[in-house]
DNA sequence: GCCCGTATTGCACAAAGTTCAAGTCGGTGT
DNA sequence: ACACCGACTTGAACTTTGTGCAATACGGGC
């Protein structure tokens, strides 16, 4: 029987979870050795670098969309449901967005999921280069989306790294946007809207504006052939 | 005279300079140091981190887009504009996108480009948290396509910066993804056609194509009041 | 039981952010 | 003219972190 050893997917497993839980900025390979129960340096025998590293485990999240059948519950359907869960899992691995202006990923996690979106696209009707471009809108809006989530994510746990309350600290951030938006008109008006009205979940509602306002832009040109 | 010493503006200035030639990972406080002509630690005088200096210089840029009159050139030309600079900018300054789901923005040059936006909805016909909507949808649509250049501008200086020439090496990268590519029928078919015909640059198209249609998805939208 | 490929370890170095005590400069009040 | 004070700069040093390297341990096949 081989020895208990390291696996690279064990690896990437706990990279994944460290991310989660820490951050792009939170993983270094000392605190990935002790979680994995080895030195450090014994990472580097399974995984080139640390980059490499990120990438793999970058590459490892898309596994968990789903891949509706676009012809059982309709392109539009089908194109909701990925972008939603694109979405979703974007919110889980904040670090994801971190890593992503920075590597590229081309992995097979990710080709499974841009080759089942092409297929949502053509069985709405678009054809050859046009089924690209259909879901590089959708999917950059997405992407753009889940900048955002990402941004709060990461300054939570800034915050709450060096100590403190973090909603008291984030509620400091926000003053202090509020200040600068004062400068501005319209600006003012939102922020003085939020005192106000007890205002809920804003983000939530963009994302899902913009999903039917695209949606719509396209079917538009869908129905022009 | 008081003595010639260093300024936050100054400093702001170069670290953009440095960020744009070097990308994030390469801006380090030595080398802005001996751009300033001065030790490195000097610079935390006039700022507090590199954090906050990053921060800095990330408002900074907002001011290169310009912002049209919607009264005088229509909303949609107006739209265009801002989303065709901020798109240009962004390209401009790749870091930029590196350093958005890291940190929030809410310096006063996002503020002046976030209240014209809304002025250009609210100028089309939107109200409300309608024109909040409106104005995000296209705003992280342009986030999402900028992040695609900021990945290859970051892998072309990454790849340079460890010798060799950047051109085969990008290749090499293209290829390795091609490979990836094969075991799906839809991306497997896109290589080839890379292959065969002589492929010119989708991403700009992709960019406009998208761009018409949320604008489209939003005018229907408009038409429904 | 020896040997070799596989896997792990500890050490060490370099790069980079930041702190700090000490210094330098120039304007100000007397 | 001179001392002083606050604004600004410096250099050394400490810390964290990625990673190379040589030594070592483990275990299966001859």
């Amino acid at each position: 029987m081989p020895r208990d050893t390291l696996t690279r997917e064990q690896i990437i497993q706990t990279a994944v979870e460290l991310l989660d839980a820490e951050g792009l900025e939170g993983l270094n390979m000392r605190s990935l050795g002790r979680r994995l129960g080895s030195a450090a340096t014994a990472v580097y025998w399974h995984v080139k670098s640390k980059d490499n590293l990120v990438v793999l485990a970058g590459d490892r999240v898309w596994d968990e969309i789903k891949l509706p059948d676009p012809g059982a519950v309709g392109w539009r359907a089908a194109a909701t449901s990925m972008a939603t869960d694109l979405y979703g899992m974007l919110t889980r691995h904040p670090w994801l967005m971190q890593a992503m202006p920075s590597y590229l990923f081309h992995g097979p996690g990710k080709a499974r999921h841009d080759d089942h979106s092409l297929a949502v696209y053509e069985a709405a009707g678009f054809v050859g280069a046009e089924a690209d471009q259909a879901a590089a809108t959708v999917f950059t809006f997405v992407l753009g989306n889940a900048l955002g989530e990402s941004a709060t994510a990461s300054l939570t746990r800034r915050l709450s790294r060096d100590g403190g309350d973090p909603e008291e600290l984030i509620r400091d951030t926000m003053a202090q946007a509020a200040e600068v938006a004062m400068g501005f008109p319209r600006l003012r008006a939102r922020v003085q809207a939020m005192e106000t009205i007890d205002y809920g979940g804003a983000p939530d509602d963009s994302f899902e504006f913009g999903l039917r306002a695209i949606f719509d832009g396209l079917e538009a040109r869908l129905a022009l052939r």
